[in-house]
DNA sequence: TTCTAATCTGAGCATATACTCGGAAAAACT
DNA sequence: AGTTTTTCCGAGTATATGCTCAGATTAGAA
């Protein structure tokens, strides 16, 4: 109750490893983050677990982080840039289709399979890491994905005379990502998950075109 | 790391409070706790500190509840009723409505300025509380949600000749989820919310209709 | 008033977690 | 080989938190 240090976190790292077997050492810290978060959840992440299961002295984890925030940072870090890297490659494809639905409709896929694959640690994060959203990854995140979005929509508005009004697409942003995330996490068993990103896909479209 | 408590934690109390003394006591916690986790987040709440800002001592506290996790359901469960009952209210108030996006309208104004009032809590619950999804309040909630949606559609069905798929139903409820938190919780400044409420409630009733 | 049940108290024990520090070991450099 | 830098170690300290328990206090019943 007296210090709240998450409220004033330190996100950077103490300093970059520059040997091998440092680098090795840091990895294996991120890793064993991730692995105790998925197990354990956030309130089972200390960082005497993680030096236990990466197999360092708690020495060395503080060698590199000032505390668990920045491990937890760094694993944020690793796993956003996968998914950035991810949206690129979907927009680029998109590029080339005549068909908006079809196109939306393999946008949302890719990012929903990519939300499965990693949806122990994304539930974790998601609604257990207290300041998430003040993570530079997060926010790096947010402003990519607007602007994916936003120049998708320019590009699709010359053949479908797309005029959005800044509100709308905020709200199309806001709203798929709710939808996709109580899919990916919540949504009760026995229910056809394609389907689902179906009919997804073709709301998302009609919304954009009749706006 | 090793206990993980919340994983197998009791959200029922020990003992319900029967003189006014201990409803006044019990009541004091709950809002403690309300308090505490406004200001410091979940990472500050304790048992300890309950009991210090409730002014009773730490063995009360442990009379009428196992432990935190068992505060925190109460406060829940008094938040998610006064939900429900205004649910209830705004459903049969637009009953005698004509206009579906009207009714709409009022339905999400509602619900957001409830959400607002609470913001500071809701934040924490949502985001940080790891086992907020397993709460019986919680699942009452999304039940009667669900129900709510369920009936009105039915009672604009006949009006407007609307028949929805299940998933589209259960599409409109986390998409309308994830845009009204993310208005509540994180939307830049700037925003004028009551236009985006105002957009998102035409956009709900053209899904609706051409459905 | 007397008795019983309900309620409250807070010192205190056990445990967990954050973090330090002096020094050993390994790698890189000259 | 000698020197410097980097990396690693882990016992140990300070603090926080969960929770108990024996007994004091208060409310209601007889």
């Amino acid at each position: 109750m007296r210090t709240e240090n998450w409220q004033a976190a330190d996100f950077k790292m103490k300093k970059e490893p520059k040997q091998v077997r440092s680098k090795a050492s840091v990895a294996a810290m991120v890793g064993a983050c991730a692995r105790i978060m998925e197990r354990h959840g956030y309130a089972g992440l200390s960082t005497n677990a993680i030096a236990e299961v990466a197999g360092v002295s708690i020495g060395s984890v503080y060698e590199y982080f000032p505390g668990k925030e920045a491990v937890v940072a760094r694993l944020t870090e690793e796993l956003l840039s996968e998914t950035t890297s991810l949206l690129q490659n979907r927009l680029d494809l998109t590029d080339n289709r005549n068909d908006l639905h079809v196109a939306m409709r393999h946008f949302l896929g890719a990012l929903y399979s990519l939300m499965r694959r990693h949806r122990k640690l994304l539930r974790v994060l998601v609604f257990q890491v207290p300041y998430l959203h003040r993570l530079p990854a997060t926010r790096q995140l947010q402003k990519e994905l607007q602007e994916v979005l936003q120049t998708g929509v320019q590009k699709t508005r010359q053949q479908y005379r797309v005029n959005v009004h800044p509100y709308s697409l905020y709200l199309m942003a806001t709203s798929t990502a709710g939808s996709l995330l109580h899919l990916v996490l919540m949504a009760p068993s026995g229910m056809d998950q394609e389907a689902v990103l179906d009919i997804l896909a073709s709301k998302l479209t009609a919304w954009l075109i009749q706006d």
